[in-house]
DNA sequence: GGCAAAATTGACTTTCACGTCAAAGTAAAT
DNA sequence: ATTTACTTTGACGTGAAAGTCAATTTTGCC
């Protein structure tokens, strides 16, 4: 019978707070139903939302974020538009693909980190 | 004969602001020399740069760069400061995982809209 | 139907990471 | 020596993404 969630439900679930959700769809990210003037959050909304968080952890913008958004929601129908839809698409990508080496070097060096951290406990364990 | 960079070199190749350097400084980031009150940047310097530019397309914010930063100069001494770090960077670690899927999940969803805009370029193509 | 708990709106505040200017000092080249 | 290009400090401003607080609704529940 098509489960709505309230907003403290998904805040829970998701780890953020309500001004979040609200602000989001200030920003037009998110569009819950209501009754009255409480909003109801769909399985698509908390769906919809987890992208967000998705988008927002790898440091997308909200504008960046609605971008992507409107682009399932109805994707542009001019040549002009797609074009330039699929450079963006491409910046984003190469973008992302910097960053995942960025990751995958400080991931390494994390490590040397740890180890040393090790061998350091183990010197000052042997000491005493 | 020791290079050195003057700060404008570093924002041209960094492709950041002056504000930026200096902000760093203040932050306690960077320690440039000085010839009176101009700052000369030494190789480590830049490469320390390098490393906080890096921090920074991760999503670290300047104290966990800091943080980094430190245990590198001076890694602690004390087996409850040890234990805290060896905890930090784990948690660091399984952060960056995260973001690390998050990223391939959002780098396979950019090769969808990719290919949807080609179709749709396609289709309006064949239309005209 | 009454009441505590939850939700809403609106306004104001905060944090981060710089940007922007102004005023003044320096260095380099002609 | 003067112009021209850099550089510095300091103060204030800004945009993004919420946080906080207060004053109302609204709901869920007995």
């Amino acid at each position: 019978m098509n489960k709505y969630y309230t907003i403290t439900e998904l805040t829970r679930e998701f780890g953020v707070s309500t001004r979040t959700l609200r602000f989001y769809e200030d920003e037009g990210l998110i569009h819950p139903e209501r009754r009255g003037r409480t909003r109801l959050f769909r399985p698509a909304d908390r769906h919809l939302i987890k992208e967000i968080l998705r988008g927002r952890r790898i440091g997308f913008t909200i504008s960046e974020i609605r971008e992507i958004i409107q682009v399932y929601k109805d994707p542009p129908g001019e040549i002009g538009q797609l074009q330039l839809l699929m450079q963006k698409v491409s910046e984003k990508r190469d973008d992302l693909r910097q960053k995942r080496r960025d990751i995958d070097e400080t991931l390494t060096e994390l490590d040397n980190v740890e180890e040393a951290c090790l061998t350091r406990l183990a010197e000052i364990g042997v000491g005493t």
